[in-house]
DNA sequence: CAAAACCATCAATAAAATTGATGAGAACCT
DNA sequence: AGGTTCTCATCAATTTTATTGATGGTTTTG
């Protein structure tokens, strides 16, 4: 009996359209009574006609003609926010927003990304380099739908955020062709500080790990002599070609090196059990654990953890 | 359970606004469960969630932000449309939101609406006075059917809003009976700054017409000694009947003051050619230009021209 | 002038929204 | 920590609203 509603508006379109209550009826599936109904309470809403009844035809009067034109208005911008909805829910627009740490950020996501944008392309992707605490934090105050970092979870975040394995890398000891080390088939752990060390800073996910292996293998991390400290994995890789020191590395940076062997990753021997010496870290995916997760952040969490 | 509703949206939006259920719904006299119930209806006809439930914080979604724009859209549609129809009916009822500055507001508008309201009393006359610039953002979002102003349209409105002349006023120099001028017949422009000065703030239409006015008359606005700076013109009219100086003001404003003769318009004289000079100033009126205009605006829109 | 077409009306039914009460989980406050 | 409060979700019952099928009155048509 009040007011506008949408069905009412559909209604009154297609009784406008046919000017015809019952042929409107059928062609949305109601009865005429039901059309009657509708039309009057619109009418009696507003204290006047929509429609000319003369004899048993029907006509608009100028307030219907008004009302055609804004219903349709108003459907169409329905019918246009619906549209935008489902094209939301079915992943054909939308955006979605990573954070991610430098390393997996240069030379991890961009194939995953890769794989994201070929099944969805209309989803834009937006993904944030940032150290591993602004990941973190920004994971959890909602400006990533999905973070990616190497390191630990920040401590005053972890209890908001979900953690989990989605990769890994190893660190490699690489060094370059006129390095001494080039032609050994391994180094043993005590010979490590035979050599010049190129490090990333204190700070970085990649020294702190490396330190984290020295004290394991019992070498004390500053014995090494350090040549260098510089703050990206790239500036590291270039200095080992040019012969300075010797660094620890992810394998991913110098995946290309390793291969024109413009570098050469050293294995690492432990001398009393002979073995080889790894120093894999893992690649954590952060999620904020209850704010709502869209499909299309769950749809590439599930494409991070396929392969 | 099934689409969009208008109701759903009303809902909807309020619970955007707020940010909270319970509030949304004791703001359209509902209870909470009505509201839980409307958003998930919604939610469920397409698959997505509005709302991120964080523990007991509620907060928007990108789809809930495009909703939120959506509907901020069709509702104003609509509402437009319902008045569209009341005022359709007969000028019986209904409302006119006026936007004006100040001194249109309250010395030239008041006879008009007077006007207006004794021909059409059951019109519901809403007068809202702001600075021009709020005058022209609110008459460009549709706050205001019409929106007066005296100075010039803000330019970031300009694109979506019609301007037209419908009257003006003119600055008149005024002073007090104890004040030297007062006698006087007339002052010649270089004796303007032999006298302090009342000005308005900067940034008052009045005060830049002033000063536009002192430029074409070669006299530099700086070398009028300044007396007081005040944001009304009341002030101002108040302190030139004390006699602590000259000011420029509206002739409306100080029009029952010239009859008692407790100030004088005192005429400004071009010494080279010996004739009067005047300050005069036109009155805009501003429409937006695509939205619908309902009958009521037509009409007092002429009766701002007619007179 | 009868027959058909058409919309309005009505009582009965079906559907939907709303309510009040309750529960579960998180945040807040000692 | 532990109790309290706040907040939204859920549920069954109720009220409101929409829809139906049948019918009646009016106008047009043949």
């Amino acid at each position: 009996m009040s007011g506008i509603t949408l069905d009412r508006l559909q209604i009154f379109l297609a009784v406008a359209e046919y000017l015809h209550f019952t042929r409107a009826a059928e062609s949305l599936y109601l009865t005429q009574p039901a059309v009657s109904a509708a039309i009057q309470s619109l009418e009696d809403s507003y204290g006047l006609r929509l429609f000319h009844r003369i004899g048993r035809r029907v006509e608009l009067t100028d307030a219907g003609r008004l009302l055609q034109a804004e219903a349709r208005d108003i459907l169409d911008r329905v019918a246009l926010t619906e549209r935008g909805l489902r094209e939301l829910n079915e992943m054909q627009r939308g955006e979605l927003h990573l954070g991610s740490s430098l390393t997996i950020g240069n030379y991890w996501l961009p194939r995953k990304i890769g794989e994201f944008k070929r099944r969805h392309p209309g989803i834009v992707v937006n993904c944030t380099l940032a150290n591993t605490e602004e990941i973190c934090t920004g994971t959890a105050t909602g400006a990533f739908d999905l973070g990616l970092i190497e390191g630990e979870v920040l401590p005053s975040t972890q209890r908001h955020l979900e953690k989990a394995i989605v990769g890994g890398d190893r660190l490699v000891i690489v060094v370059g062709p006129s390095h001494p080390w080039f032609e050994l088939p391994f180094v043993e752990t005590h010979q490590l500080s035979e050599t010049a060390w190129l490090m990333r800073e204190p700070g970085s996910g990649t020294q702190q790990r490396f330190e984290e292996a020295l004290l394991s293998w019992q070498v004390d991390p500053s014995s090494l002599p350090i040549a260098l400290v510089l703050t990206t994995g790239e500036m590291v890789k270039v200095l080992v070609e040019e012969g300075v020191g010797a660094a620890a590395i992810s394998e991913l940076i110098v995946e290309k090196e390793l291969q024109l062997r413009t570098v050469r990753a050293v294995p690492i021997i432990d001398p009393e059990q002979s073995s080889v010496l790894e120093i894999r870290r893992p690649f954590l995916k952060l999620r904020h654990r209850q704010r709502f997760q869209t499909k299309i952040s769950r749809v590439f969490e599930q494409l991070l953890v396929s392969y």
